[in-house]
DNA sequence: AGCACGCCGACT
DNA sequence: GTCGGCGTGCTC
């Protein structure tokens, strides 16, 4: 049944101004088209009076659009992309004596304008042009659906992390000209990759190469991002380069700078304030500037004539965006490659399995060295395994191997020696020093774990304290246990070294440089700092904890931290050594001893394939109370291939700072499926996902809460009875491409 | 989410 | 008759 509030004036060939307002509500045959009109009678332009706006209010509307009419004197500014705001709510149709009442003021964008709506019914009209600037245009909001539908989620979540919220002040200024195009550049260092030349040739004529390039160690990478950034200019396009964090964006920033001057590319990150933010993001969409290099949020930058998109170290968790529907910056730029048939460039001293996988499946191809050239660039890995530690009784004690002591000290002689550390918390769990069978607790077989205050053992599951473990399997009683923080390490090798100066970049406090002399410099993985000249040496401490995560990823990211490490260390040919203590007949310890990243990734990909694994497969994990997960895969049409893993309990909402996203709000217990495809059904199965969500919101299926953003929880539950707590009940997260699986 | 509509029981 | 509680459905 429709409800029109068809006015008597209804239907005639008036002209679409001047319409009188409507007053009760009169039942008519359907009119096939609504005419715009104002509720005050205010007249409506004269051509293309709808405007078809995409409301911004989240999960609720998942991707329909809203018609109102736009009144004459916003015709000129009301343009397709720029923002408005709207009565939207029941309220905006409670016409009584030609009031409306209720229906709040919300933000929306003009998606098109049109002659008219298919909408039966009188339009609301438009409340105000909030500005004249076309923020979202209609390859923005195309990647936008892309990426919603890639996975799984809303339009108006994806526009959140895509367009940045409106700074009048930078609005108002004007942004400038765009500069001519620089001079195509030299290769330089790209020389050393076989295909680096031809790579670089390609952009400045115009073409859209795809690659994975696999980098050499050293500092030289953010100047060859630069040089391919300034061979996209040089055709006449523009690029765009993301960076997992500040430091390394300040990096591929300051050489950007050194080879094309002040002026002529953005800095996008996160840290700027949202005046400048905004400001530079108006710059790059108003084509004044047009390279870019940011954090992730830069992935959606509104570049003109995009010829490149380059991401950097792909494996770091930077890259995976934290707020619904939780892209990835590789997938991202993937689409926009795709879509605006532009150049692509993933760089990396290590390799991620999804790399591997765009090289096997032949969407880009690989661009990495020699292997004289990386022996070359590599410093010298070594060693120190389990056995070595056993004979090494002195040195066990002290935590600090023979071989790694000489080599700290004579690295010392020649330049600043790095020393990394796990962060502290990123145990995996205790297990006997003598034969490694994991520790458990005596009640419940729960984890032990070491309470973070005192140290003292206790169950991770039952929280019973244990006072005296031993080994159920062969006796021991010591534990292979806590990673030794960076600052006690720091502590232990100034012991050492009585006369070099130590020093520490973790968490807390970052270095970005340390000078070339000697010195110890202690480190959590991605803190490392840059050694001026390079390190003269590396010791990789505590590699069975970097193993020992129950993560399906715990290996390539293990090998890629080291990686990361060993990259900051002088060639071998200089003397520069790394010396790892991790048992060397591991995967991840040959790849890294081979330097050879890329060969660890393909056998892990092949690996994946045979267990149906992403990223070969994909998956989506779907969770909610056990009575709303099962309702929603009722009505779900899942591909005809899909294979549904589970459900599962969830893990209890972990104690900590952050909330994980889909875990079960305090109180409630929550379950999860895996839901799995072949490739080629990826696609599919986000879409059938999608749309059983929104049939189900339709139905009374309230939001979930705090889908945008981890943060807000359960709301007024239990007070009002049934209909509020069952709505939370209903809920389902969906998340595809889950990170914590394995 | 909000909000209005409408159905049904209770009461001046 | 009419008031108001709450279940249902819509938002241009």
């Amino acid at each position: 049944m429709s409800r029109e509030n068809q006015g008597p004036d209804e239907g005639g060939a008036e002209a679409p101004e001047q319409l009188a307002l409507i007053r009760e509500s009169v039942r008519k045959a359907k009119v096939p088209r609504a005419k715009p009109r104002t509720w005050r009678g205010a007249a409506v332009a004269g051509a293309l009076p709808v405007a078809r706006v995409l409301v911004d209010k989240g999960v609720l509307h998942l991707d329909r659009y809203f018609d109102y009419a736009v009144p004459e004197e916003l015709d000129a500014v009301a343009q397709p992309g720029v923002r408005v705001r709207v009565r939207f709510g029941a309220g905006a149709r409670n016409v009584r004596d030609g009031r409306r009442e209720g229906g709040g003021l919300i933000d929306g964008f003009i998606v098109e304008r049109c002659a008219e709506s298919d909408y039966q019914g009188p339009l609301a009209a438009l409340a105000q042009v909030v500005s004249p600037e076309p923020v979202l245009d209609e390859r923005l909001l195309g990647l936008a659906r892309a990426v919603a539908d890639r996975y799984a989620g809303s339009l108006a979540d994806v526009l959140q992390l895509a367009v940045p919220p409106r700074h009048a002040r930078a609005e108002a200024r004007e942004s400038g000209e765009a500069p001519a195009p620089p001079d195509a550049p030299e290769p330089g260092s790209w020389r050393r990759y076989g295909h680096g030349a031809e790579f670089l040739g390609a952009l400045a004529s115009g073409g859209a190469p795809r690659a994975v390039w696999t980098a050499l160690p050293g500092p030289e990478w953010a100047e060859e991002i630069a040089r391919a950034v300034q061979a996209t200019l040089a055709s006449g396009r523009g690029a765009l380069v993301v960076v997992p964090t500040g430091r390394p964006a300040a990096r591929v920033d300051a050489a950007l700078t050194e080879l094309l001057g002040e002026g002529r590319h953005a800095l996008l990150t996160a840290d700027a304030g949202q005046e400048k933010r905004y400001g530079e993001w108006l710059a790059v969409r108003r084509g004044a500037v047009r390279a870019v290099v940011g954090t992730r949020a830069a992935m959606f930058a509104p570049v003109r004539d995009l010829g490149l998109v380059v991401i950097w170290d792909d494996g770091d968790s930077s890259h995976s965006d934290d707020h619904a529907p939780f892209p990835h910056v590789r997938e991202v730029l993937e689409l926009r490659a795709s879509r605006d048939k532009c150049g692509f460039l993933l760089g990396s001293w290590s390799c991620t399995v999804e790399a591997a996988q765009l090289v096997e499946s032949g969407w880009a191809a690989p661009l990495v060295a020699e292997r004289d050239q990386v022996r070359a660039a590599a410093p010298l890995v070594r060693t120190v395994g389990d056995g070595d530690l056993a004979r090494d009784e002195a040195a066990r004690a002290a935590r600090l191997p023979t071989l790694a002591w000489r080599a700290v000290r004579e690295g010392l002689k020649h330049g600043p020696v790095l020393v990394q550390v796990p962060r502290r918390g990123y145990v995996p769990r205790l297990a006997c020093e003598r034969c490694r069978e994991p520790a458990r607790c005596r009640h419940c077989a729960g984890p032990l774990e070491a309470r973070e205050s005192t140290g003292a053992l206790c169950c991770g599951w039952c929280g019973r304290d244990e006072a005296a473990w031993h080994c159920g399997a062969c006796g021991g009683f010591r534990l292979r246990a806590q990673v030794v923080g960076a600052r006690r390490t720091a502590e232990e090798l100034g012991r050492a070294f009585p006369a070099v100066p130590v020093r520490t970049s973790g968490r807390e406090q970052v270095l970005d440089t340390v000078p070339g002399a000697p010195a110890l410099v202690v480190s959590t993985p991605g803190a490392e700092p840059v050694a001026e000249g390079g390190y003269a040496a590396a010791l990789l401490l505590d590699g069975w904890a970097m193993l020992g995560r129950p993560d399906l990823r715990a290996g390539e990211d293990a090998l890629r931290r080291w990686i990361g490490a060993a990259s900051l260390v002088r060639p071998q040919g200089v003397g520069g050594t790394v010396v790892i203590v991790a048992e060397p007949t591991l995967r991840p310890v040959q790849a890294l001893v081979r330097w050879d990243p890329v060969g660890h990734a393909v056998r892990e990909l092949s690996e994946r394939a045979e267990l149906s694994f992403p990223p070969v497969s994909r998956m989506a994990a779907v969770s909610g109370t056990a009575e709303a997960l099962s309702g929603f895969l009722a009505g779900a049409e899942l591909p005809p291939d899909a294979v549904v893993l589970g459900p599962v309990p969830v893990a209890e909402t972990t104690p900590g700072p952050s909330r994980r996203p889909g875990a079960a709000p305090p109180g409630e217990h929550w379950e999860r499926v895996l839901i799995r495809v072949p490739p080629g059904s990826g696609a599919a199965l986000a879409a059938s996902l999608k749309t059983a969500q929104a049939a189900r919101m339709a139905r009374g299926a309230r939001g979930v809460k705090g889908a945008r953003g981890a943060g807000s929880s359960g709301g007024a539950r239990g007070s009002k009875g049934a209909r509020e707590a069952g709505a939370a009940a209903d809920a389902v997260w969906i998340r595809v491409d889950p990170l914590d699986i394995g």
